[in-house]
DNA sequence: TCTGGGGTCCTAGGACCC
DNA sequence: TCTGGGGTCCTAGGACCC
């Protein structure tokens, strides 16, 4: 049996941790550049806040109602989420991390154990632990833990558990479960399934030929189809899986038209693709940099565009990135638009240490490595970009809206030695 | 009128997730 | 005025090889 652990609201709950006032209120968390509400609330959502909807569409809603508004705070809630999966890890044999507010648990060598009990012992640890609010979902497969778990929300609120652990119950989640809310079917397969007749998760694993839904949903659909089921498809991940692609991108706090000022923010993202592949010991082959003008403007002429740089070695130094960086916005800036957004991403991304140096590569890249980690260290201590490359600049006309952020609770260490 | 039969590697784009 | 920022996997099709 395999446990899904999910945080309630997550962003919202971590505010509240830090700001028991807001328990029981009405309570969003935005998007980047306050743009969007990206975590709401129970009271949010029965105010009829959807979503990722647009901050600006609900100002009077959010006034009226006295909505309490944050903008998004992430070091804040990693830190936060740590200490979650932290506490529920030293309670099960194996568990695996799948997102910032989501954990499996295998189950399998507690089969002597009440499953339904040992869920609320979880919730009621974490609960005590960090202040953060779960729900456990327990079933055969993953697929059908994502769906024990989302029913548990719905269905058993004052619980936060539901284990699906006898066919009956597997077969009552499925039949309980809509096609769309099923974990891997997006809009595309909704529309393709409901079109075909089925509507909740039952029918389809009653009804569906299997070379249908290959044919039709690839692999992909096949492997869904099996861990509906009860036959598990999926892998567990044994360890942190290293990735494959790193981005940094964001929207600008306002419309920016001067090439200097977007080469200011590739710099600054190019720094920290930089800063994240030290951290995962990986370095990139190939740098891709697009930017982009606001696509809700339809009175501005638009433009998107992008490239990809072939590096001549793998690196993570951002003295090197930076070059290319820089070479590739050459290559597709254009006078004249507004743009609204950038971004930087490092591709195919292999382990630091099976990069082949360049014959010519080395006296400069052993040099530029000892500084890189130096300016980690120092970053580290001081504070993000303390010590920065000069491209970067100071003047971040650019720079983020950030109306609302709470404090940083638990990581002000650097903080405090700045103000010293 | 008729035009082989294997492969590999890469990329773009589509689907999905949080 | 104001609309986020990350990721993954899979497939089809093109370019190339013998």
């Amino acid at each position: 049996m395999i446990a899904l652990i999910d945080c309630n609201n997550f962003y919202c709950s971590c505010e509240r941790v830090f700001n028991p006032g807001l328990l029981g209120r009405a309570l969003i968390v935005l998007s980047n550049n306050d743009g969007c509400a990206i975590s709401r609330s129970e009271e949010a959502k029965e105010l009829g806040i959807q979503m990722a909807q647009p901050a600006f569409m609900i100002d009077e809603l959010i006034k009226k109602e006295e909505v309490n508004v944050f903008s998004s705070n992430y070091t804040l809630y990693d830190d936060m989420s740590r200490r979650v999966m932290q506490v529920i890890k030293e309670l099960v044999p194996r568990a695996e991390v799948y997102s910032v507010d989501e954990i499996f648990a295998d189950l399998s060598g507690m089969k002597y154990k009440d499953l339904e009990e040992l869920g609320s012992e979880i919730k009621d640890m974490v609960g005590r632990c960090t202040g953060i609010p779960v729900t456990v979902g327990i079933a055969p497969t993953k697929t059908l833990a994502k769906m024990a778990n989302r029913y548990a929300k719905k269905n058993r609120p004052g619980e936060g558990v539901f284990s699906a652990d006898t066919k009956e119950l597997v077969e009552m989640l499925l039949s309980a479960t809509k096609i769309g809310d099923v974990w891997g079917i997006g809009k595309q397969f909704e529309a393709l399934l409901s079109g075909k007749g089925f509507v909740t998760a039952l029918d389809l694993v009653n009804r569906a030929p299997e070379e249908w839904i290959r044919k039709e949903m690839s692999v992909v659909g096949q492997r869904l189809f099996h861990e509906l089921k009860g036959i598990n498809c999926i892998p567990w991940e044994e360890t942190t899986k290293v990735r494959k692609n790193i981005c940094t991108s964001r929207s600008f706090g306002k419309l920016i038209t001067r090439k200097n000022e977007v080469a200011q923010s590739i710099a600054k993202f190019t720094s920290s693709c930089g800063e994240k592949l030290r951290k995962e010991k990986t370095c990139a082959r190939r740098v891709h940099v697009f930017l982009q003008t606001n696509p809700h403007r339809p009175q501005d002429p638009q433009y998107f565009q992008s490239i990809t740089l072939e590096l001549e070695m793998a690196t993570n130094l951002t003295t090197l990135l930076l070059k290319h960086a820089m070479k590739a916005l050459d290559m597709i800036f254009r006078e004249g638009y507004n743009y609204q957004k950038a971004g930087v991403m490092m591709l195919d991304l292999i382990p630091q240490k099976e990069v082949q140096l360049g014959l010519f590569e080395t006296l400069t890249y052993e040099k530029d490595q000892k500084l890189m980690e130096k300016v980690d260290e120092l970053n580290k201590v001081f504070g993000k970009d303390v010590v920065r490359f000069g491209v970067q600049d100071y003047g971040q006309n650019w720079k983020l809206k950030q109306g609302n952020l709470s404090g940083a609770y638990t990581t002000r260490l650097h903080q405090v030695i700045k103000a010293s």
